[in-house]
DNA sequence: GCCATTTAGTTTGGGCCGCGATCAAAATCG
DNA sequence: CGATTTTGATCGCGGCCCAAACTAAATGGC
C-alpha cells in the first residue's frame, strides 16, 4: 500500500474527463467484449449518461466499437463494447546489440506478425534509426492498420525525458533515439529500459491492477526492474536495480569493476556459461555424465544460489513476493529456479517469497512490455489479461 | 520517478475541489506567512477567483488566517496568509515499551510542550489506552487549542486499516488501539509504525516534495522504512523493511531465529552493547584505554560495517541516496557513521550513496513523524520545513 | 396476442467547479 | 492630483458529473 504525500499540480475539469475516459477504456479492455454501457456504469460508479458520452468519444477516436447484442434475459438487449482492433495497432520492438526483433500488436494486446533483422556490427544510433525506421514502416504497411504509437525496449539507462543516458551493451552515451524516430515516423516512439519492459509485460499479465513485481534480467550484466504498487521505480538518478555489483557473500572472485564478490562474477551469462554455449543450457537439468555439462550445471547452481541471496534481500526490504527472471538464462529452466528456491528456503521462512518464475512472454517479453509502455503512454491504460489471451 | 499505471476510481468535481484545496493549503504552509492570494494563484496556476474561494473556506475552517499587509511597491498591498496556529493543534505521541512521550504541535509543525509518562510493566492495550487517553487530554487542556487529530508512533506492524497486527516489543497480537482511543477522545487517532514515523519526519524536513528516504531503525530489532517518491512503501503484506534477519555476509553467529549470519546478531542494540549500557555509547568515539570501552567501540564498528553492507544493497536496488539512522544507537555518534561510510566506500563507487545521517529530530523524530502522519491524514498536507523551523 | 415488466441507452435540467473578464480598492509614481 | 499598478471580489461561461425522466427493445404472464 502506498499513500500519496503531496499534491503538486492543480486539477481542472479537463483532467477529470481524461481520467474518467481512461477508466472507461480500461473497463472496456478488461471486459473483453462483454461490457455494455450499463455494465460499465455499474462497475465504475459513473452515471450512465457520462459513460455514454465517453463511449461516444472513444468510438469517434476508433478506440472502441459496438458489437451486435444478443438478447439475454428480459429487457432491452445490451450492446457489448470492445476495443477496436481493426483500425489501429501498436508497433513494438526489442533492440538487442546485434539485432532488432519487432512486431505488431493490437489495442487488445494480442500480438500479430513479428520479425527480426540484423544490425551492423557495433551499430551507431544512426544505424539503429535507419533499421528501425524501415522495419517499422514495413510492419505497418503489411499490417494495414494505422499506427497509434511504437514502443522500443532498449538495453540502456534512460533519462526521464526518454534520452538514452548510457548503454553499456551498445556502447552509447547520451544519444537521442526516440526524437529522430518519431519525427521520421510520424507517431510517438516510447523507449523503455529492457528490464523495465519485462516488468511492464508481467504487470500486464496480472489480473488485478496496482501490483508489484521484481524482474531480474540476466544477460551480459545483471539488471533489475522494480514495479511497486503499479508504479515503475527508477530511483533518484534512474539507477535503481543496478544489482550486478552487489556483494551478497557467495563469491570471492575478482570482478572487472575492481572489487571482489560481485554478483556478476558468478551470476551473469558469461560467468554461468564459461566455455559452454547458450544452447548447452537446454540440457543442464539432466546433465548426465558429460563432465563439461556437469560443470555447467554446477555453475548454474552457484548462480542460482547467488541470485537466491539477492532475492532474499530484495524480498526482505521490499516485501514483494513476485520475482521474475528473464534473459538467455531462461534456457537453464527448472535447474536455475530450483537453485534459487533452495537458497531462499535456507535464508528465509518459506512464506516470504514465492518461487521465482521465468517471464510469461519468454523471448517476446521485452518487446511486449515495450508495447505495453507505449499503450500506457498513449492511452493511459494497461492490459490486464491472462497469459493465454495475449 | 514513478508513473501511475492504472486508474481505479472515478473522479468527480468534488475530488477536484478537494485536491485544489490541499494544493492551496500546502502553498500557504510552505509560504510561511509570505503568500497572498495572488501569489498562490501565480504559484499554483489556479485562477485568482478560485484561490479566493478556497481561501475563504479554509479561513472558515480556522486553518488559515489573514495577516495585516504591509505595502511594498506599487499597487494595493497584498494580505499575506498563514496557517492558523491559534485555533487548532495536533497531538503526537511516541509509544515505547516502557513509557509514552507525547506533545503538542501546531498546524505549522512547530512543537509546543511535551512530556512523558511511565507505562506499567508489560502493558496491555487497555493500559496504554488509559494512559494515552489521560495524557493526551491533559496536553490538550494545558494547551487550550482545539485538537484536530492525534498521531501515535507504535513499535508494531500495522494493517492498512490501522489495526495493530503484531508488536514484538509490546508482545501484542491483533489489537485495536486507534478505535477505542478515537472514540474516547473524539478526534481521529492515526497510528504509524515507528520507523515509518521517522521517515515521515525526515520527509517533512526535505525542502521539496516527492522525495525518497530510507530509515534504518536500530533498537532491540532492526527495522527500516522506505519512502519512495513521496509514498510510504509497505509491501504486499506490510512487511517491507524487515531487514533484521538478512544475511549480508559479515557474521557467522547463530541468531535466535535459528539461522546464522543475520544482521541482528551484530547490529541490533543488544549485540552492540553486550555488557555495556546505552550511556557508554556516548564515549565510544574516543574510547581511550578502557578495555570494556574499546571492546564496545569494536562492536560499534562491526555493526557499522554490517549496516554499511545493508545500505549498499538497498542503495543498489532502490537508488535512494538518503539514508537515515534512528534509535538509541544514535549515541554512538560519528563512530557508527564512519564505520558505515567506510564499508560503503569499500563496496560502492563513492558517488552512489551519501553519508548516512542520524534523524533530524533526534529523540523527537518518532513523535514528530506521527504528528506529520496525522496532519497528512487529516488535511492531506505535509510540512516541508527546514529543520531549524520545526 | 397484448400489456405489464424489465433492462439499455439517451435526453434534460441542475449543481459544482475552474476560468477569464470586469470592477472596486488601495497603494505608488510622475 | 491623476495615471498606473496590483490585489481581491464578483459575474457570466463552459465543462463535467449526476439524478430523473424518457424512449427503445426485449421477456413473461394472462
Amino acid at each position: 500500500m502506498t499513500k500519496a504525500i503531496r499534491i503538486t499540480e492543480k486539477v481542472t475539469p479537463g483532467v477529470l474527463r481524461e481520467r474518467n475516459t481512461r477508466l472507461v477504456l480500461q473497463t472496456v479492455l478488461i471486459g473483453d467484449g462483454s461490457m455494455s454501457r450499463a455494465d460499465i456504469s455499474r462497475s465504475t460508479g459513473l452515471a450512465r449518461a457520462v459513460v455514454s458520452e465517453i463511449v461516444e468519444s472513444l468510438m469517434a477516436q476508433h478506440l472502441v466499437v459496438e458489437e451486435v447484442g444478443t438478447p439475454s434475459g428480459r429487457g432491452k438487449p445490451a450492446k457489448p463494447l470492445r476495443v477496436d482492433t481493426d483500425r489501429q495497432c501498436l508497433l513494438m520492438a526489442d533492440l538487442r546489440p546485434t539485432e532488432v526483433v519487432a512486431g505488431v500488436v493490437g489495442l487488445d494486446g494480442v500480438i500479430g506478425s513479428t520479425g527480426r533483422v540484423d544490425l551492423p556490427p557495433n551499430p551507431g544510433v544512426d544505424d539503429v534509426i535507419r533499421v528501425l525506421d524501415s522495419f517499422l514502416r514495413q510492419l505497418a504497411a503489411d499490417d494495414g492498420r494505422a499506427v497509434l504509437a511504437a514502443g522500443v525496449a532498449v538495453p540502456a539507462m534512460l533519462s526521464p525525458e526518454q534520452g538514452i543516458v548510457e548503454s553499456i551493451q551498445l556502447r552509447w552515451t547520451d544519444v537521442d533515439l526516440a526524437g529522430p524516430l518519431q519525427e521520421a515516423l510520424g507517431y510517438d516512439v516510447v523507449l523503455v529500459n529492457d528490464a523495465t519492459a519485462v516488468a511492464m509485460s508481467e504487470l500486464s499479465h496480472q489480473s488485478q491492477a496496482g501490483g508489484s513485481v521484481i524482474v531480474l534480467h540476466i544477460a551480459g550484466g545483471i539488471g533489475s526492474a522494480i514495479i511497486l504498487d503499479g508504479r515503475v521505480h527508477l530511483g533518484e538518478r534512474q539507477r535503481a536495480g543496478e544489482v550486478g555489483h552487489i556483494d551478497v557473500g557467495v563469491s570471492d572472485r575478482r570482478c572487472k569493476c575492481g572489487r571482489t564478490g560481485c554478483l556478476e562474477t558468478v551470476a551473469n551469462l558469461p560467468a554461468i556459461l564459461g566455455d559452454a554455449s547458450v544452447e548447452d543450457l537446454d540440457a543442464v537439468s539432466s546433465p548426465g555424465e558429460d563432465p563439461a555439462l556437469r560443470a555447467l550445471a554446477e555453475r548454474v547452481d552457484h548462480a542460482g544460489r547467488s541470485l537466491g541471496a539477492l532475492v532474499c534481500v530484495q524480498a526482505a526490504i521490499l516485501d514483494i513476493p513476485d520475482v521474475v527472471i528473464d534473459g538467455p538464462v531462461r534456457r537453464a529452466g527448472a535447474r536455475l529456479l530450483d537453485a534459487i528456491e533452495q537458497e531462499l528456503a535456507r535464508r528465509l521462512p518459506a512464506v516470504d517469497v514465492r518461487r521465482p518464475r521465468f517471464s510469461t512472454m519468454a523471448d517476446q517479453s521485452k518487446m511486449h512490455g515495450a508495447a505495453a509502455a507505449a499503450m500506457l503512454h498513449e492511452l493511459g491504460v494497461l492490459w490486464h489479461s491472462s497469459p493465454d489471451r495475449a
